[in-house]
DNA sequence: CGGAGACGTATAGACTGTCGATATAGGCGG
DNA sequence: CCGCCTATATCGACAGTCTATACGTCTCCG
């Protein structure tokens, strides 16, 4: 049992709602969901980019080459339409479940 | 792409917590689950006793064959010590995920 | 009674997504 | 020039969920 696993199924949503702040490349995305989550989320090499090709595949995300601040190729992703559109579905069906949890957990 | 699926990971903590309200047979913790969620989530038969007997192995429950209120066989699951240790773990372990992901959620 | 259907448990197979490990490549500094 | 950091990438293992199917048995009803 690994330490700080994150649910599976959240992923892209924090991708995609990270990328709602400007065009970025993969590693910034994840220090950025580190960041944004005060470090509760580490999102590792190996199931970034799976995640990131997934949803380019599915056109939620486009990308370009291009150079990270450190001098570095780097691959700029971007939110397509149809990603922000996801993004809207996902972060519904979020509050759907865990509005449903708590409801569960609250039961005496 | 399932309709309801159901976040992975929360099973668990869902079936415990249902059996803190009392020891139940597999299909009445599912029902108790669908009903305590208001029906937003349904644990299918494929998915409710893979868990139900891989948390039996992890000691998180015991089990006891007797009969159903309507005379069927029943296999009746109750929380074990450890099964109370584990469900405040996931409970924890929820808060945290949940309050995180909120937190990247409301980020403008 | 005899068949239909509901109840309850069970498993197999496909599929998806995450993780750990490892690889490559280029820039930067000593 | 060599080691380290950044950045992307892939592979294999693994876990957990879903669909579909199966089987026994109790109840109800014709």
């Amino acid at each position: 049992m690994g330490q700080t696993n994150l649910l599976q199924g959240t992923l892209d949503l924090l991708i995609l709602k990270t990328l709602t702040l400007g065009e970025m490349h993969g590693l910034a995305i994840a220090r950025r969901i580190t960041q944004m989550t005060k470090g509760a989320f580490e999102v590792k090499p190996g199931s970034l980019f799976p995640a990131l090709h997934r949803m380019e595949e599915a056109g939620w995300l486009s990308s370009e080459w291009g150079e990270s601040e450190t001098n570095r190729r780097a691959k700029y992703y971007r939110l397509s339409k149809a990603g922000r559109k996801q993004l809207k579905a996902e972060e519904e069906e979020w509050g759907r479940v865990s509005v449903a949890i708590a409801l569960a957990l609250q039961t005496t």
